[in-house]
DNA sequence: CTCGATCCATACGCTGACGTATGGATCGTA
DNA sequence: TACGATCCATACGTCAGCGTATGGATCGAG
Protein backbone atom coordinates (compact mmCIF):
# COMPACT_ATOMS: atom_id res chain seq x y z
CA UNK A 1 0.00 0.00 0.00
CA UNK A 2 2.96 2.23 0.86
CA UNK A 3 3.57 4.85 -2.12
CA UNK A 4 6.81 3.82 -3.69
CA UNK A 5 7.66 6.76 -5.91
CA UNK A 6 8.17 10.18 -4.36
CA UNK A 7 10.04 11.07 -7.73
CA UNK A 8 12.54 14.58 -7.59
CA UNK A 9 10.12 16.70 -8.64
CA UNK A 10 7.73 15.99 -5.31
CA UNK A 11 10.53 17.21 -2.91
CA UNK A 12 11.09 20.33 -5.61
CA UNK A 13 7.20 20.86 -5.17
CA UNK A 14 7.14 20.70 -1.48
CA UNK A 15 10.17 22.70 -1.34
CA UNK A 16 8.24 25.61 -3.12
CA UNK A 17 5.20 25.28 -1.09
CA UNK A 18 7.31 25.37 2.23
CA UNK A 19 9.60 28.28 1.13
CA UNK A 20 6.25 30.22 0.60
CA UNK A 21 4.99 29.70 3.82
CA UNK A 22 8.10 29.45 5.90
CA UNK A 23 10.68 31.26 4.34
CA UNK A 24 14.22 29.87 3.27
CA UNK A 25 14.83 28.58 6.83
CA UNK A 26 11.55 26.37 6.56
CA UNK A 27 12.94 24.53 4.13
CA UNK A 28 14.04 21.36 6.16
CA UNK A 29 14.91 18.06 4.89
CA UNK A 30 12.90 16.36 7.47
CA UNK A 31 10.09 18.53 7.79
CA UNK A 32 9.46 18.34 3.85
CA UNK A 33 10.06 14.67 4.52
CA UNK A 34 7.37 15.04 6.67
CA UNK A 35 4.86 16.56 4.35
CA UNK A 36 5.39 13.91 2.04
CA UNK A 37 4.47 11.38 3.83
CA UNK A 38 7.90 9.47 3.93
CA UNK A 39 11.18 9.59 6.46
CA UNK A 40 14.53 11.41 5.01
CA UNK A 41 15.99 8.39 3.79
CA UNK A 42 14.74 8.96 0.30
CA UNK A 43 15.75 12.52 0.06
CA UNK A 44 19.91 11.64 0.13
CA UNK A 45 19.10 9.57 -2.73
CA UNK A 46 17.86 12.22 -5.04
CA UNK A 47 19.80 14.90 -3.73
CA UNK A 48 23.23 15.34 -2.76
CA UNK A 49 22.09 17.63 0.01
CA UNK A 50 20.02 20.32 0.88
CA UNK A 51 22.02 22.91 -1.12
CA UNK A 52 21.09 20.81 -4.59
CA UNK A 53 17.56 20.93 -3.82
CA UNK A 54 17.44 24.78 -2.93
CA UNK A 55 19.72 25.01 -6.46
CA UNK A 56 17.23 22.91 -8.20
CA UNK A 57 14.24 25.18 -7.15
CA UNK A 58 15.29 27.75 -7.99
CA UNK A 59 15.83 27.04 -11.38
CA UNK A 60 11.77 25.67 -11.64
CA UNK A 61 10.73 28.97 -9.89
CA UNK A 62 13.04 31.29 -12.75
CA UNK A 63 10.97 29.58 -15.48
CA UNK A 64 7.89 29.38 -13.79
CA UNK A 65 7.38 33.13 -13.34
CA UNK A 66 9.44 34.36 -16.18
CA UNK A 67 9.31 32.55 -19.59
CA UNK A 68 6.46 30.92 -18.47
CA UNK A 69 4.23 33.93 -18.04
CA UNK A 70 5.51 35.81 -21.25
CA UNK A 71 4.98 32.81 -23.35
CA UNK A 72 1.16 32.84 -21.86
CA UNK A 73 0.64 37.24 -22.53
CA UNK A 74 2.35 36.36 -26.33
CA UNK A 75 0.51 33.34 -26.44
CA UNK A 76 -2.84 34.90 -27.96
CA UNK A 77 -2.74 38.49 -29.95
CA UNK A 78 -3.67 41.43 -28.65
CA UNK A 79 -2.45 45.41 -28.50
CA UNK A 80 0.04 46.17 -26.09
CA UNK A 81 -2.63 47.83 -23.38
CA UNK A 82 -4.44 44.09 -23.26
CA UNK A 83 -1.42 42.31 -23.18
CA UNK A 84 -0.41 44.92 -20.01
CA UNK A 85 -3.71 44.27 -18.46
CA UNK A 86 -3.65 40.96 -18.83
CA UNK A 87 0.06 40.33 -17.45
CA UNK A 88 -1.57 42.14 -14.14
CA UNK A 89 -4.29 39.58 -13.93
CA UNK A 90 -1.95 36.64 -14.17
CA UNK A 91 0.54 38.42 -11.21
CA UNK A 92 -2.38 38.88 -9.53
CA UNK A 93 -3.86 35.57 -9.66
CA UNK A 94 -0.61 33.91 -8.87
CA UNK A 95 -0.90 32.64 -5.35
CA UNK A 96 2.78 31.52 -5.60
CA UNK A 97 4.11 35.62 -5.18
CA UNK A 98 4.41 34.51 -1.26
CA UNK A 99 7.99 32.40 -2.93
CA UNK A 100 8.71 35.29 -4.69
CA UNK A 101 8.86 37.50 -1.52
CA UNK A 102 10.38 35.11 0.43
CA UNK A 103 13.41 34.48 -2.59
CA UNK A 104 13.89 38.28 -2.74
CA UNK A 105 14.48 38.47 0.95
CA UNK A 106 16.82 35.54 1.20
CA UNK A 107 18.36 36.87 -2.17
CA UNK A 108 19.66 39.79 0.17
CA UNK A 109 21.51 37.25 2.35
CA UNK A 110 22.69 34.82 -0.80
CA UNK A 111 24.68 36.54 -3.57
CA UNK A 112 23.62 33.30 -5.87
CA UNK A 113 20.17 34.16 -5.20
CA UNK A 114 20.77 37.59 -5.91
CA UNK A 115 22.35 37.26 -8.71
CA UNK A 116 19.22 35.31 -10.22
CA UNK A 117 16.54 37.65 -8.40
CA UNK A 118 18.40 40.11 -10.48
CA UNK A 119 18.36 38.08 -14.11
CA UNK A 120 14.42 37.96 -13.33
CA UNK A 121 14.08 41.71 -12.60
CA UNK A 122 15.76 42.42 -16.16
CA UNK A 123 13.86 40.18 -17.92
CA UNK A 124 10.56 41.64 -16.55
CA UNK A 125 11.54 45.20 -17.34
CA UNK A 126 12.72 44.08 -21.16
CA UNK A 127 8.98 43.00 -21.22
CA UNK A 128 7.38 45.52 -19.94
CA UNK A 129 9.67 48.00 -21.28
CA UNK A 130 9.11 46.64 -25.24
CA UNK A 131 4.83 46.43 -24.48
CA UNK A 132 5.20 50.29 -22.93
CA UNK A 133 7.35 51.49 -26.04
CA UNK A 134 4.19 50.47 -28.29
CA UNK A 135 1.91 53.13 -27.22
CA UNK A 136 4.42 55.44 -25.85
CA UNK A 137 6.69 57.85 -27.56
CA UNK A 138 9.07 59.39 -25.17
CA UNK A 139 12.03 56.81 -24.04
CA UNK A 140 11.95 58.41 -20.38
CA UNK A 141 8.34 57.92 -20.08
CA UNK A 142 8.21 54.38 -20.97
CA UNK A 143 11.30 53.86 -18.66
CA UNK A 144 9.36 55.71 -15.78
CA UNK A 145 5.95 53.79 -16.62
CA UNK A 146 7.89 50.73 -16.30
CA UNK A 147 9.46 51.26 -13.29
CA UNK A 148 6.43 52.19 -11.69
CA UNK A 149 4.43 48.71 -12.55
CA UNK A 150 6.95 46.98 -11.86
CA UNK A 151 6.91 48.31 -8.44
CA UNK A 152 3.22 48.76 -8.18
CA UNK A 153 2.97 44.84 -9.16
CA UNK A 154 5.52 44.19 -6.11
CA UNK A 155 4.66 46.99 -3.87
CA UNK A 156 1.12 45.79 -4.14
CA UNK A 157 1.37 42.59 -1.96
CA UNK A 158 3.85 43.84 0.75
CA UNK A 159 1.71 46.99 1.36
CA UNK A 160 -1.33 45.77 3.61
CA UNK A 161 -3.01 48.98 4.31
CA UNK A 162 -7.16 49.78 4.31
CA UNK A 163 -8.53 52.05 1.44
CA UNK A 164 -11.59 53.44 2.88
CA UNK A 165 -14.57 52.52 1.36
CA UNK A 166 -12.66 51.17 -1.88
CA UNK A 167 -10.99 47.11 -2.42
CA UNK A 168 -7.85 46.86 -2.99
CA UNK A 169 -8.68 45.39 -6.80
CA UNK A 170 -10.20 48.70 -7.51
CA UNK A 171 -7.69 51.06 -6.22
CA UNK A 172 -4.94 48.93 -8.26
CA UNK A 173 -7.39 49.40 -11.38
CA UNK A 174 -7.19 53.00 -10.65
CA UNK A 175 -3.43 52.88 -10.87
CA UNK A 176 -3.21 50.87 -13.67
CA UNK A 177 -5.37 53.35 -15.55
CA UNK A 178 -3.29 55.92 -14.88
CA UNK A 179 -0.33 53.74 -16.04
CA UNK A 180 -1.81 52.80 -19.15
CA UNK A 181 -3.04 56.66 -20.18
CA UNK A 182 -2.32 58.10 -23.47
CA UNK A 183 0.15 60.62 -21.70
CA UNK A 184 1.06 62.32 -18.81
CA UNK A 185 2.52 65.68 -17.72
CA UNK A 186 5.84 65.99 -15.68
CA UNK A 187 4.95 68.34 -12.52
CA UNK B 1 39.41 47.70 31.98
CA UNK B 2 36.39 45.19 30.86
CA UNK B 3 33.66 47.80 29.87
CA UNK B 4 30.69 47.26 32.70
CA UNK B 5 27.75 48.58 30.66
CA UNK B 6 25.99 47.07 27.93
CA UNK B 7 22.81 48.66 28.46
CA UNK B 8 19.40 47.33 27.26
CA UNK B 9 19.64 49.48 24.39
CA UNK B 10 22.45 47.98 23.25
CA UNK B 11 20.85 44.86 22.93
CA UNK B 12 18.15 46.25 20.73
CA UNK B 13 20.73 48.04 18.40
CA UNK B 14 22.62 45.12 17.82
CA UNK B 15 19.15 42.95 17.27
CA UNK B 16 18.54 45.49 14.43
CA UNK B 17 21.80 45.60 12.66
CA UNK B 18 21.86 42.08 12.74
CA UNK B 19 17.98 41.95 11.35
CA UNK B 20 18.90 44.17 8.47
CA UNK B 21 21.87 42.03 7.81
CA UNK B 22 20.87 38.59 8.51
CA UNK B 23 17.06 38.71 9.09
CA UNK B 24 14.51 37.43 11.44
CA UNK B 25 16.70 34.31 12.13
CA UNK B 26 19.87 35.77 12.39
CA UNK B 27 19.01 37.84 15.71
CA UNK B 28 20.66 35.30 17.70
CA UNK B 29 21.42 35.73 21.34
CA UNK B 30 24.85 34.33 20.99
CA UNK B 31 25.77 35.98 18.20
CA UNK B 32 24.52 39.57 19.48
CA UNK B 33 26.75 38.92 22.43
CA UNK B 34 29.68 38.35 20.38
CA UNK B 35 29.21 41.87 18.23
CA UNK B 36 28.98 43.45 21.31
CA UNK B 37 32.20 41.80 22.45
CA UNK B 38 30.35 39.92 25.88
CA UNK B 39 28.89 36.34 26.58
CA UNK B 40 25.20 36.18 26.67
CA UNK B 41 25.19 36.12 30.53
CA UNK B 42 23.94 39.56 30.52
CA UNK B 43 21.21 39.46 28.11
CA UNK B 44 19.55 37.49 29.93
CA UNK B 45 19.80 39.94 32.83
CA UNK B 46 17.94 42.16 30.64
CA UNK B 47 15.31 40.27 29.15
CA UNK B 48 13.76 37.16 30.07
CA UNK B 49 14.14 35.89 26.57
CA UNK B 50 14.55 36.10 23.30
CA UNK B 51 11.23 36.95 22.77
CA UNK B 52 11.60 40.10 24.92
CA UNK B 53 14.21 41.36 22.82
CA UNK B 54 12.12 41.05 19.51
CA UNK B 55 9.07 42.96 20.64
CA UNK B 56 11.69 45.59 22.04
CA UNK B 57 13.37 45.74 18.53
CA UNK B 58 9.71 46.32 17.26
CA UNK B 59 8.80 48.81 19.15
CA UNK B 60 12.29 50.89 18.39
CA UNK B 61 11.53 50.49 14.55
CA UNK B 62 8.28 51.44 14.10
CA UNK B 63 8.56 55.01 16.30
CA UNK B 64 11.63 55.42 14.30
CA UNK B 65 10.34 54.75 10.52
CA UNK B 66 7.07 56.36 11.19
CA UNK B 67 6.39 59.02 13.65
CA UNK B 68 9.90 60.72 13.48
CA UNK B 69 9.99 60.49 9.53
CA UNK B 70 6.55 62.36 9.50
CA UNK B 71 7.81 64.43 12.06
CA UNK B 72 10.79 65.68 10.58
CA UNK B 73 8.92 66.59 7.28
CA UNK B 74 6.54 68.86 8.93
CA UNK B 75 9.20 70.43 11.25
CA UNK B 76 9.77 72.69 8.22
CA UNK B 77 6.94 74.47 6.38
CA UNK B 78 6.72 73.76 2.58
CA UNK B 79 3.95 73.13 0.35
CA UNK B 80 2.63 69.45 -0.59
CA UNK B 81 4.91 69.03 -3.68
CA UNK B 82 8.16 70.08 -1.95
CA UNK B 83 7.14 67.55 1.22
CA UNK B 84 6.52 64.77 -0.75
CA UNK B 85 10.03 64.98 -2.57
CA UNK B 86 11.34 65.77 0.92
CA UNK B 87 9.43 62.29 2.30
CA UNK B 88 11.45 60.38 -0.80
CA UNK B 89 14.87 61.95 -0.14
CA UNK B 90 14.35 60.73 3.18
CA UNK B 91 13.17 57.95 2.72
CA UNK B 92 15.79 56.73 -0.11
CA UNK B 93 18.43 58.14 2.48
CA UNK B 94 17.51 55.99 5.00
CA UNK B 95 20.07 52.74 5.29
CA UNK B 96 18.52 51.09 7.67
CA UNK B 97 15.61 50.06 4.31
CA UNK B 98 17.24 46.26 4.75
CA UNK B 99 15.61 46.03 8.19
CA UNK B 100 12.02 47.27 7.18
CA UNK B 101 11.97 44.35 4.29
CA UNK B 102 13.90 41.73 6.52
CA UNK B 103 10.41 42.49 8.92
CA UNK B 104 8.12 42.78 6.04
CA UNK B 105 9.83 38.78 4.97
CA UNK B 106 9.01 38.31 8.69
CA UNK B 107 5.27 39.58 9.12
CA UNK B 108 4.49 36.58 6.67
CA UNK B 109 4.78 34.07 8.76
CA UNK B 110 4.28 36.13 12.22
CA UNK B 111 0.99 37.49 13.16
CA UNK B 112 2.06 39.95 15.80
CA UNK B 113 4.18 41.08 13.63
CA UNK B 114 2.26 41.37 10.46
CA UNK B 115 -0.39 43.46 12.71
CA UNK B 116 2.30 46.03 13.33
CA UNK B 117 3.43 46.53 9.74
CA UNK B 118 -0.21 46.84 8.82
CA UNK B 119 -0.70 49.62 10.84
CA UNK B 120 2.90 50.89 9.75
CA UNK B 121 1.40 50.64 6.26
CA UNK B 122 -1.96 52.58 7.40
CA UNK B 123 -0.42 55.28 8.89
CA UNK B 124 2.25 55.94 6.30
CA UNK B 125 -0.46 55.82 3.65
CA UNK B 126 -2.71 58.29 5.02
CA UNK B 127 0.12 60.49 5.85
CA UNK B 128 0.47 60.22 1.89
CA UNK B 129 -2.81 61.06 1.15
CA UNK B 130 -2.86 63.95 2.89
CA UNK B 131 -0.39 65.57 0.94
CA UNK B 132 -1.45 64.37 -2.40
CA UNK B 133 -5.17 65.75 -1.27
CA UNK B 134 -3.93 69.26 -1.10
CA UNK B 135 -2.96 69.52 -4.91
CA UNK B 136 -5.33 66.71 -6.06
CA UNK B 137 -9.01 66.95 -6.80
CA UNK B 138 -10.37 63.99 -7.37
CA UNK B 139 -10.57 61.08 -4.57
CA UNK B 140 -9.67 58.33 -7.04
CA UNK B 141 -6.45 60.56 -8.37
CA UNK B 142 -5.50 60.63 -4.65
CA UNK B 143 -5.85 56.88 -3.79
CA UNK B 144 -3.94 56.01 -7.03
CA UNK B 145 -0.98 58.60 -6.27
CA UNK B 146 -0.90 57.44 -3.08
CA UNK B 147 -0.68 53.62 -4.13
CA UNK B 148 1.91 54.51 -6.74
CA UNK B 149 3.94 56.55 -4.46
CA UNK B 150 4.10 53.56 -1.92
CA UNK B 151 4.85 51.12 -4.15
CA UNK B 152 7.59 53.29 -5.71
CA UNK B 153 8.86 53.22 -2.49
CA UNK B 154 8.95 49.91 -1.34
CA UNK B 155 9.52 48.35 -5.08
CA UNK B 156 12.50 50.65 -5.70
CA UNK B 157 14.45 49.11 -2.84
CA UNK B 158 13.39 45.63 -4.31
CA UNK B 159 14.16 45.46 -7.67
CA UNK B 160 17.04 45.26 -9.02
CA UNK B 161 17.40 45.57 -12.92
CA UNK B 162 19.64 47.95 -15.38
CA UNK B 163 18.20 50.40 -16.58
CA UNK B 164 20.34 51.22 -20.01
CA UNK B 165 22.47 54.74 -19.82
CA UNK B 166 20.27 56.34 -16.98
CA UNK B 167 21.10 55.61 -13.48
CA UNK B 168 18.45 54.58 -10.83
CA UNK B 169 18.32 57.49 -9.05
CA UNK B 170 17.33 59.42 -12.65
CA UNK B 171 14.60 57.01 -13.38
CA UNK B 172 13.05 57.40 -9.72
CA UNK B 173 13.28 61.06 -10.27
CA UNK B 174 11.61 60.67 -13.52
CA UNK B 175 8.81 58.52 -11.95
CA UNK B 176 8.29 60.76 -9.42
CA UNK B 177 7.97 63.73 -11.31
CA UNK B 178 5.32 62.07 -12.78
CA UNK B 179 3.75 61.39 -9.54
CA UNK B 180 3.19 65.03 -9.11
CA UNK B 181 2.00 66.64 -11.90
CA UNK B 182 -1.04 68.20 -12.13
CA UNK B 183 -3.07 65.85 -13.63
CA UNK B 184 -3.66 62.46 -15.34
CA UNK B 185 -5.38 61.05 -17.96
CA UNK B 186 -7.16 57.81 -17.44
CA UNK B 187 -6.98 55.30 -20.14
C1' DC C 1 36.76 50.89 52.38
C1' DT C 2 32.51 48.39 52.43
C1' DC C 3 28.54 46.84 50.38
C1' DG C 4 24.63 46.30 47.55
C1' DA C 5 23.20 46.87 42.77
C1' DT C 6 24.31 45.91 38.37
C1' DC C 7 26.42 43.33 34.89
C1' DC C 8 29.27 39.41 33.07
C1' DA C 9 31.73 34.47 32.33
C1' DT C 10 31.42 29.73 32.25
C1' DA C 11 29.48 25.36 32.33
C1' DC C 12 25.58 22.61 31.62
C1' DG C 13 21.23 20.32 29.75
C1' DC C 14 18.12 20.18 26.04
C1' DT C 15 16.19 20.32 21.40
C1' DG C 16 16.13 20.44 16.40
C1' DA C 17 18.35 19.83 12.17
C1' DC C 18 21.92 17.95 8.92
C1' DG C 19 24.10 14.18 6.99
C1' DT C 20 25.57 8.96 7.15
C1' DA C 21 25.06 4.03 7.37
C1' DT C 22 22.75 0.02 6.73
C1' DG C 23 19.15 -3.04 5.97
C1' DG C 24 14.87 -3.44 4.09
C1' DA C 25 10.52 -2.81 0.93
C1' DT C 26 8.41 -2.30 -3.49
C1' DC C 27 8.25 -2.38 -8.59
C1' DG C 28 9.14 -3.73 -13.45
C1' DT C 29 10.61 -7.24 -16.25
C1' DA C 30 12.00 -11.64 -17.91
C1' DT D 1 9.00 -16.64 -9.57
C1' DA D 2 13.53 -14.32 -9.52
C1' DC D 3 16.22 -10.32 -9.41
C1' DG D 4 18.10 -5.86 -10.05
C1' DA D 5 16.76 -1.02 -9.77
C1' DT D 6 14.66 2.22 -7.21
C1' DC D 7 13.04 4.11 -3.10
C1' DC D 8 12.33 4.13 2.04
C1' DA D 9 12.90 3.41 7.55
C1' DT D 10 15.63 3.60 11.42
C1' DA D 11 19.39 4.53 14.23
C1' DC D 12 23.30 7.17 14.94
C1' DG D 13 26.96 11.02 15.25
C1' DT D 14 27.55 15.86 15.27
C1' DC D 15 26.69 20.66 15.83
C1' DA D 16 24.34 25.10 16.74
C1' DG D 17 21.43 27.63 19.46
C1' DC D 18 18.23 28.53 23.59
C1' DG D 19 17.70 29.00 28.34
C1' DT D 20 19.49 28.04 33.33
C1' DA D 21 22.56 28.07 37.25
C1' DT D 22 26.06 29.82 39.81
C1' DG D 23 29.87 32.39 41.05
C1' DG D 24 32.26 36.22 40.07
C1' DA D 25 33.61 41.25 38.58
C1' DT D 26 32.86 46.18 38.51
C1' DC D 27 30.73 50.51 40.01
C1' DG D 28 28.55 54.22 42.91
C1' DA D 29 27.17 55.69 47.41
C1' DG D 30 28.03 56.36 52.01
Amino acid sequence: MAKVRTPRGAWVEAALQAMASGGPDAVRVEALAGSLGVSKGGFYWHFTDRQALLDEMLDTWEKAVVEDVIARVESQPADPRAKLRHLFALASSVDGFATELALRDWSRRDPDVAARLHGVDNRRMEYLRSLFAQFCGDEDDVEARSLLAYSLFIGSYFIASAHGDKSRSQVLQLAIDRLLSDSWGAA
